[in-house]
This record gives structure tokens, sequence and C-alpha cells, in this order.
RNA sequence: GGCCUUAUGGUCAAGCGGUUAAGACGACGCCCUCUCACGGCGUAAACUCGGGUUCGAGUCCCGAUAAGGUCACCA
């Protein structure tokens, strides 16, 4: 058969440009020793799932460290996954977490372009030179009789696929070719497998050390029928001509691993290191499965802007799930950025970890307790007018008392801050009972309507601005004393039947009173905030 | 089912042949205290199971089991 005929009636020579063409056109990079060149590949279906945030901080992480590359390149080779204004979305979404890319789509660079469809080309030209070296063939194989193959294998327990005595379109006669290619026979064109199974060879995978990978023997398609390569096509291509030094990729990439190195070694490039990494599960009653973007809201990193998560936070929490040794550093040097930390690939988690909310939100208590009120304040502000209701956009007119109550519930000026801020949406409606338009109370008192009344109204009486917390705290034990509550706690906690209850009892009846909350920060700087008039105002009405 | 990967408390995990088997989150208890939060102290809680190798195994090897991934003209 000639193969050159053959090449040249599939891609004709004016579609293409000589293999050197490309080779001086994306020169090796000229980097210092030891620098990786590493890149996020994400396809553009408008959604970005927690794992890709998670694989792009690894890779990130990486090549800046080592004084390398990070680039971002979009798989858009299916067309039906496609959508409208994905690639903003990616873009949005990492710069939001922190994630910088040097070059790639919609960015500058000298390896693009960063969009596969636009290297229709490049691909085309390698097809070509697999055509000719008999190592790529046309297949004329229709759905139907794909399915006849896979039901025939399946029958007779073999492995599914297209390889060997069952690859029809492998040894078609150069007649049969050119018949169906006159006849305007759809085709794709398929890798002709030169592996074998039962060959297996050992290969170091720098995040899951030895692993043993089978040789590939499946003819995969390489071109699909509209002449778009396919995923493990375009890889080989496209991360060799962007001189990619490692790949750091999910898992479930691991078992293409076998077709990746057969089509590195057809095309004569040298392959990439690769670092498996295992995705992020969720228990899902009795067993653990990958985060789902259908099932589970907290797979979508929109979910974590809508609920106001720090993105220091979240990055935080994945710097713990991507590197065991990680917490122990945060916790030795708390107020050293991220890029600080030596970040090692080896200390990736061999095994899947647990998305676990309980800890992100302690990372993110701890996180949020290093900003100071200004910081939150626009933080929080900013959030607010993404996500939050008009009620809440108006917390921000007035900025000065919004901060009052800002440097109450952070702690700040405290020995030790408070950790009470979670997300900006929870911030947001811990704080509501500041604002009169939001002041909705549950009046739950653990005491009857007679005694809270008499209290309340005593202390309103005597109530002064101008106290002090310890005067403050005083008249409240009078009122206590007054109604046969104990002052003391040791006297009370002697002998409880001797009173009617405790001093804490009656400031949570105030606390209610004037909050809604049993739970709330220092009631007498809350009072202060809100100065005498609301304070008393909110008596009153408690007191309806 | 084939192939690949993984296996230490509820969760994340340290551990690289000799440890009383770290630490963090969570749970619980106590202290502090006007409640809450913070903070402090403490408690419970683990090497999946068999075989080897070795003076000695969570650690190395082999099985079993379980879990996860993957078997497309999707990435």
């Amino acid at each position: 058969m000639d193969l050159n005929k053959l090449a040249n009636a599939l891609i004709p020579d004016e579609n293409v440009k000589p293999l050197e063409y490309y080779e001086e056109k994306y020169p090796e990079r000229d980097l210092p020793k030891g620098a990786q060149v590493t890149r996020l590949a994400p396809s553009p279906t408008g959604f970005m799932h927690l794992g890709n945030l998670f694989v792009a901080l690894a890779n990130e992480r990486i090549a800046h460290q080592s004084g390398g590359t990070f680039y971002l390149r979009i798989e858009d080779t299916d067309e039906k996954r496609k959508v409208e204004g994905a690639v903003e979305v990616i873009h949005a979404s990492l710069k939001y977490f922190g994630v910088n890319f040097d070059e790639g789509a919609d960015l500058c660079g000298e390896y693009g372009p960063y969009y596969q469809r636009q290297r229709a080309e490049i691909y085309h030209a390698y097809a070509k030179e697999l055509i000719k070296k008999g190592l790529a063939y046309p297949c004329f194989c229709t759905e139907e009789e794909m399915e006849e193959i896979r039901n025939q294998q399946t029958e007779n327990k073999l492995l599914p696929g297209y390889y060997g005595e069952f690859a029809k379109c492998r040894n078609l006669s150069e007649e049969e070719i050119y018949d169906n290619l006159k006849a305007g026979k759809p085709y794709v064109i398929r890798l002709k497998s030169q592996g074998n199974v039962e060959v297996k060879h050992t290969f170091r995978d720098e995040v899951k050390g030895e692993i043993t990978v089978t040789e590939n023997n499946q003819d995969v398609v390489i071109l699909k029928s509209d002449g778009i390569p396919t995923y493990h096509f375009a890889h080989a291509i496209d991360d060799h001509f962007m001189r990619t030094t490692l790949v750091i990729r999910g898992e479930e990439w691991l078992s293409s691993l076998p077709i990746h190195i057969e089509l590195f070694k057809a095309l004569g490039f040298r392959l990439p290191k690769y670092g498996h990494n295992c995705s992020i599960q969720k228990q899902d009653g009795e067993t653990r499965r990958k985060l789902s973007k259908r099932k589970d809201p907290e797979a979508s990193l929109t979910f974590y802007r809508e609920q106001g998560y720090h993105p220091t936070a979240v990055r935080t929490y994945m710097m713990t799930l991507l590197n065991s040794n990680f917490e122990e550093w945060l916790l030795k040097f708390p107020d050293k950025p991220i890029e600080e930390f030596k970040y090692s690939i080896g200390k990736m988690g061999k095994s899947g970890a647990l998305f676990d909310i309980l800890k992100l939100n302690d990372v993110s208590k701890t996180m949020m307790a290093t900003l100071n009120e200004n910081e939150m304040y626009d933080f929080l502000k900013s959030w607010a007018e993404e996500f939050g209701t008009e009620t809440q956009k108006a917390y921000f007119n007035d900025k000065e008392y919004m901060l009052k109550v800002l440097v109450l519930c952070m702690g700040v000026g405290g020995k030790k801050r408070r950790k009470d801020f979670v997300c900006a949406k929870q911030a947001m409606e811990s704080i509501a009972y500041f604002f009169d338009e939001s002041f909705a109370p549950a009046y739950e008192y653990r005491f009857d309507q007679e005694t809270v009344k008499k209290i309340l109204s005593s202390f309103a009486e005597i109530y002064d601005e101008k106290d002090d917390n310890s005067a403050w705290f005083d008249k409240l034990k009078t009122v206590a004393g007054n109604y046969g509550f104990a002052t003391d706690m040791k006297a009370y906690k002697a002998d409880p039947t001797a009173f009617v209850g405790n001093v804490s009892d009656v400031a949570e009846m105030l606390r209610i009173g004037v909050t809604g909350l049993a739970n709330t920060p220092d009631l007498w700087t809350i009072m202060q905030i809100l100065g005498k008039d609301r304070t008393l105002k909110r008596l009153e009405k408690a007191l309806q």
C-alpha cells in the first residue's frame, strides 16, 4: 500500500506545514534548570469544579515555586459540551481564588493558540505523519458496526474496544479505502497500536510513585470524523509543543496513560512527567464517591463565592488536602503567605480525601480572624453587593456604625480575637439584629412573662448610657437582687434552691429583650453601639 | 468482569524495621465567664484480615477483603 498517497488523499499537503516548522515555531523554553512548565487544561463547560481548583493550585505552586511557567489551555474539542462564556467563568473563578496564569487563553504567550480548536492544523500535520509511517489509518466503521463488535466482545467475555482482530478497518485494502472515500463515507483516523496488553512496564508517577502500566493495544481514535482531535491526541501534541514538563491531573486519567505513552512514542516526542492526584470525595450513605456536580452544591466553585467564603480560606483548605505537612507549617507560621510554603508534589495524598466542610469552616474562621475590621468591612461589602439582599446592602450605608459592629463581633482589641465569622453569608446573618430593618426577634425566655417584664422594666428605668461596663453590670446585679436572683455565682452554686435564678439568667432576659437572641457578644457594648434610644425602644418592644 | 490505584481514630493525616502510634478538625468533659465565641486543660477514639521475611512489622513481600478510578468519534 502506498502510504504517502493515502496520507495525501486524507490530509492534503496544502492544509499543513512541514513538521520542522512547528518544532521551530515552538522551541524548547529558555528556563532555569529545574523549572517546571505546568498547565491547567479545562473544558469550557461553564462549570468549575472544586477539583479544578485543587489541581490548578498544585500545578501553579509547582511551576511558580520552581521558577517555571503555568499556563491555561482550553480543551474545546468537544462541540457538545461547549458553553458560551465558559472561558470567562474559568478565568474569573480562578482569579478570585488567587490562581494566576503566566500565559494561555486570552492572555499573551508564544506557544499559542491556547484553544485546541484553533490548533487543527498542527494535529492534522502529525496525523498525516502517523499515516505515512503506517501508525494510523482511516476507519469507516459505523456506530452500528461498533455496537456489534462490542456485543460480540461482551458475549465472549473479551476486552471491549477496537483492537487486533476486531479492528476491521485496520487491514482494509487500498481499493476498499479509496472506494469508501469516493463513496463519501465518514471516517475517523485511528492509531494503529503496536502495543500488547500482555506486556507491563513500571512507570514513575510523581504522586503515586512506582506504578505498573499495561501496554495499550487499542486503536484509539485520534481524529474524529469532523477532523477535530480527541483528548488523547491533542494532549500529546499540545503538551509537546507547549513544552510542558510536568502534568498534574486527576487520577481518572491514570487508566488512559498507556494510550498517552504510546502516542508520545509514535510521534517521537519525549514524555513529560506525570502526577496523578486523587479526587476529592464525598460520603454518600455507606459509600464514598467523587464530589458530584449534580448532587453536591459544594462541588461548584460558585458555591464558595455565593456563601462568601474568603478565597484565602478556600485556598488554605485546599492546601491542607494537597500537602500533608501544610497544616503543620501553617500552625507554625500563621501569618506567612501561602506562597512561602514549600510545596512538594511527593507529599500529596495517595488516596482520595473526603471533603469536610467542618474542617473548611474551622480553617475559614481562623483565617477570617486574621483580617482587621476594615478588611472585613470591604470583604463583606463586596459580597453583599453581589449576593446580599437589599436590606443587607443597606447595612453598609453607615460605615462608622458597621465598623463598630465588626469590631465587637470580631473581638478586635481583645486579648484573643473572636472567631464568629465563617463566611460572609453567615456573618451577615449573625449581625442582623444590629439593624432595625432586619431585627426580627423571636423572644424565647426561660422565665415567665411576669418575671421578664419586671426585670426588663426595672432595668430600663435605671439604665444610663454613660455607665461603664462595671457600673452597668452592678445595676444588672441590683435588679437581679431585687427580684430574688443570686448576684453571686458561688452563693448560687452552693444552694441553687435559695434563689429564683442567678445574674446570668437576668442577663439572658435582657439580652433576649434587646437582641432577640440568647447568645451574643458582650451585651454592654451592644447597648453602647445601639445607643440609648434604640436600646430603650427595644426593651419597650419586648415588653409588649 | 478486565486493567490500574488505595487501605492508620468519625474526618484529614504523621510515621519510611525498634515510638507510651504525633498533630489538626469533629465529639465529649472541666476551667474561665453576664450568655456566646475565644482561650486553657483533659477524655474517648486507629494500624482491614490472613500468611510470610526478620531477633523484631503500621512500616517489606504474597494473598484475601473492601473502597475508588477506568474501559466513547467526553474530557
